[in-house]
DNA sequence: ATAGTGTGCAGTAGATGATA
DNA sequence: TATCATCTACTGCACACTAT
């Protein structure tokens, strides 16, 4: 016997998990069962036998009395839920060989400002030619959020360092980057040679998205027992 | 195997209540 | 007054059961 098997799925069934996917998004009921091509009573009913089977009021009423907000169970919920029916989706989709030349979608892509300099432009001319209704979009990486936005679906693909790779995400080394220090010419000859010593005592600038003053570098000098 | 019947579920329309 | 969630009454449909 399976996971699976051992799950009682008694008092709920497919068309109530596509109800809750589309009330956690709404957080309305007249709008989610627009969308589910509904009434609004129905949609509704299946909210009170949602609430049965969780034991869980899911959403409540929200204090100004415009639509609802989700309880912490159902918040915990949606991610894994729209995976789930993604994945359902996915499973039972005939199978269909993917043409990007017919393909109209827009695909977003987090990507730091070095990749979307290094590749979008020969990433964005490559897609124009083999699929012209596709379009990209870039979009800076969320601090602590891609992971999330992937799950979500709010971003397609992610071009950043191996470092920042969500856990469990599928990856593809792109290639491999070195750093490189560079000294103007005309500094003065008797200077001394800008060894690791040198590079330590000089001031730093730190561009950091994320507003963290400790980055790639700081950890690799830590590990060599030094700081900039 | 087919037709008839009963039951339960889920749908709709309309009414009601709560709230801003 | 407008909006939105919930309740009530009614209807239609699917399914199980039984008789032929």
């Amino acid at each position: 016997m399976s996971d699976i098997d051992m799950i009682d799925f008694d008092g709920i069934d497919l068309d109530l998990l596509v109800a809750l996917d589309v009330l956690l998004d709404e957080a309305n009921v007249t709008r989610a069962a627009a969308r589910l091509g509904l009434g609004q009573p129905a949609v509704s009913a299946r909210l009170v036998r949602l609430r049965r089977f969780f034991a869980d009021p899911l959403l409540v009423p929200s204090e100004n009395g415009r639509g609802m907000i989700a309880t912490p169970r159902a918040a915990a919920l949606r991610a894994p839920l729209k995976r789930a029916l993604l994945g359902l989706a996915e499973a039972v989709r005939p199978p269909e060989a993917f043409d990007p030349a017919r393909r109209d979608r827009r695909f977003v892509i987090a990507a730091g400002d070095n990749a979307v300099v290094s590749l979008g432009p020969a990433l964005a001319e490559a897609v124009a030619a083999a699929a012209p209704n596709l379009r990209l979009t870039f979009v800076q990486p969320r601090a602590g959020g891609l992971a999330g936005d992937l799950e979500r679906g709010e971003v397609d693909l992610s071009i950043v360092s191996e470092r920042v790779v969500p856990p469990g995400a599928r990856v593809v080394t792109l290639r491999r980057e070195d750093f490189v220090a560079i000294r103007r010419k005309d500094r003065p000859r008797d200077e001394a040679p800008f060894d690791l010593d040198a590079y330590c005592t000089l001031d730093h600038v730190l561009v950091s998205p994320s507003g963290a003053l400790h980055g790639y570098v700081d950890e690799v000098l830590e590990r060599l027992g030094r700081r900039r």
